[in-house]
DNA sequence: GTCTATACCACGATAGAC
DNA sequence: GTCTATCGTGGTATAGAC
């Protein structure tokens, strides 16, 4: 099995996942028919069948095509941190760096639908369909592992239960700076062309993480007190 | 005009109100058809079009109802903090927790829909459609302001424009949290039942939120590098 | 192995008969 | 009103052409 898709990526199913991609994020997967999906293609009705076996295959392809190598890239970044540390415990900003990287990189790409699928993957964490939710869940789970066993040698002295939040919330500043892009006007005064700069966001978004990832742990008897 | 929404809430309309923002949530707002909402809402097809006259009004309607209160709710807080302070700028933390609280406490409410809501405007934030989003900023604006105000008073020396970028990432982390409870399993090891719990949420998350605020500024130097 | 045309089955909406 | 025929639309399956 190769680094990259199971299956070789020929021209029909490209353009076929280049149209699910477009049209899951604009209509989402129940909005979006096989029907207009194959039009738009510009493929046989019946290729998504041939090529994926069914509608849910074909969603978890388009996952896929792009998680997999976003993932691995991550993995790739870790292993390299931690072949020059040596055995030393890494800086927990780096690590940050480490998975925050890769996909900061993919809202750079807007013609090849790199953004899109950005926006289409920031949706899908909050998705109704429970499916789908264990889908992205398990294509996210290796890499999930990797870097938290990361962060638990490099701060040991974190609760884990308290590690695991933290990591949740990184996880979501992350998710939504990425899918609402279009958002920040939200709060007024940032300027517009500043969104889709990866560099510029990941030198305003990665010490901000760290920095939440650091805060100081509340007392235990606080967190008793609110439970 | 009364602090509720501008319509009295009869019947007819709340039942309207409840279905749209559980369909809503299920299949998004194309996906869910007037016919599906009526049914549901066991009420006349023409009913909708009658009280608030049109799908896309209804939308807004739905997130008023909520969304108005909540926001009236944190400026209420805020000014109260204000009020207690006598002039002097406020904690950070606070003025946090004076935005985290009201949403917070809404998803614990899973019972009258609150939590259905909760997660369905985290899903609208990246909607794909522009007039929703702006619907989302418009309806915000005022509770935005007022914030930003405050924390411009709390952080004198923060640059404006990294300040705007921190609220958005609160808000996002805010969003996320909020939007995606059931996701924590994508990092492995949480109590699930403390997914809920509002009082421990937010003593997890307003630490995380306000050393993020507060994290060192990177050197000036360091946003020209990335530029 | 790849692609196409077409058929099938399920469902919801619609409209007419009663 | 209720029943029912019908139609459009959805996902899926297959047989046969390249």
């Amino acid at each position: 099995m190769s680094l990259h898709a199971v299956k070789p990526l020929t021209d029909t199913r490209i353009r076929i996942l280049d149209a699910a991609e477009e049209l899951f994020m604009q209509h989402g997967f129940e909005g979006t028919s096989m029907r207009t999906l194959t039009a738009k293609a510009g493929v046989n009705l019946a290729a998504v069948n041939y090529h994926f076996g069914s509608k849910h295959a074909l969603i978890e392809a388009v996952f896929r095509r792009r998680l997999d190598p976003m993932n691995a890239e991550r993995i790739a970044a870790l292993d390299r941190l931690e072949k020059e540390a040596g055995g030393a415990p890494l800086a927990p900003e780096a690590i940050i760096r480490a998975f925050v990287g890769p996909s900061l990189r993919l809202i750079e790409d807007a013609k090849g639908g790199g953004r899109n699928f950005i926006r289409l993957l920031g949706r899908t964490y909050t998705d109704p369909s429970r499916e789908i939710r264990h889908l992205i869940g398990a294509l996210y789970a290796p890499a999930m592992e990797r870097f938290k066993a990361a962060f638990e040698r490099a701060l040991p002295h974190m609760p884990r239960e308290e590690l695991v939040w933290r990591m949740h919330f990184m996880f979501g500043t992350l998710a939504y700076t990425l899918a609402a892009t279009d958002t920040v006007h939200l709060i007024a005064g940032c300027k517009p062309e500043d969104r889709y700069d990866a560099r510029l966001l990941e030198a305003r978004l990665v010490p901000f993480l760290a920095a939440g990832l650091l805060a100081p742990l509340a007392g235990a008897s606080d967190v008793k007190k609110a439970a």
